[in-house]
DNA sequence: TATTGTTATACTCTATAACTATA
DNA sequence: TATAGTTATAGAGTATAACAATA
């Protein structure tokens, strides 16, 4: 089926290679992801903050980081861009850490952010049987978590 | 087996997305791989440079930018730094293009980047059976070619 | 003109270290 | 002090636009 690109000759050693073919696939996933979201205004990480606060509301930031694994100073800029836009609200509830919802806006967002996801689930899934979508999804916890090996217990 | 993490309460609406669970075994992949090649002073581009140009002697870097889908601009300092640290050699043959070969240095150090892709393959892997693996692999370069489609004819 | 290679630049994500503030 | 949040900064990968050089 690459019938047009009799023009490289070269070889491609990475080509079976599971990292590689799992960065290129990534790769290509994040770029459309972004091209689903930009009508949103919103980066990928971004969305990827507004489904967590709505799903889980009143949540602090560090709760976010530990289940994310996200470092926390990279959430700062992300959770300012939110709030700048009117779809996050952050309130000083008890003591020390800040509980985080979404606005009214913000739930707006969050339904729009979700069918775009939906999308692009769609979409990269479009040639996959669902037990087989199934079955990669559980091979890449696994790959994560052997990969993640030295900074686990 | 999340035994010592009853910590988080946190609801993960992200856990069960193709996309996320993608985007997340590739970082931490990726981040095994730097510490496998650090050893090696390369970082993980460098080293799949390293391979395709051991792969096929004597190619130009358009070439390469075709074959892998890199920026031409993107392998403009990797190239450099592998010429500086002595690993490539060009030379200019028939007219416009510079043909790329490993020095005799670069082949030593694609033997250390063999050996390191080979145990960071394994270790990524380890849990999955070989027919799984490849069924992996098949639906990576699915997901790829179906994320993608924007920019392919 | 078309292709190759280059420069400059910017954006996104990730990571670390060091700081503040609150309990 | 311990935790939460922040600032600043760095590095890696990717992307585009504009340019130079060669055919």
């Amino acid at each position: 089926m690459k019938a047009p690109e009799t023009i490289s000759s070269i070889t491609d050693p990475l080509e079976n290679l599971l990292g590689y073919e799992l960065r290129r696939a990534s790769v290509a996933a994040m770029a459309a992801l972004s091209t689903e979201l930009d009508p949103l205004g919103l980066r990928p990480s971004e969305a990827s903050m507004l489904k967590i606060i709505g799903a889980n509301p009143g949540c602090t930031q560090s709760e976010i980081c530990r289940a994310l694994r996200v470092q926390p100073a990279n959430m700062v800029p992300l959770i300012n861009r939110l709030m700048a836009a009117g779809s996050l609200e952050r309130v000083r509830t008890e003591g020390r850490a800040l509980a985080i919802f979404l606005t009214a806006q913000g739930q707006v967002l969050l339904g729009q952010v979700t069918e775009a996801i939906t999308r692009h689930e769609e979409r990269i899934a479009r040639h996959l049987p669902d037990d087989m979508r199934d079955q990669v999804i559980a091979a890449l916890r696994l790959i994560c978590r052997d990969a993640c090996c030295d900074d686990l217990p």
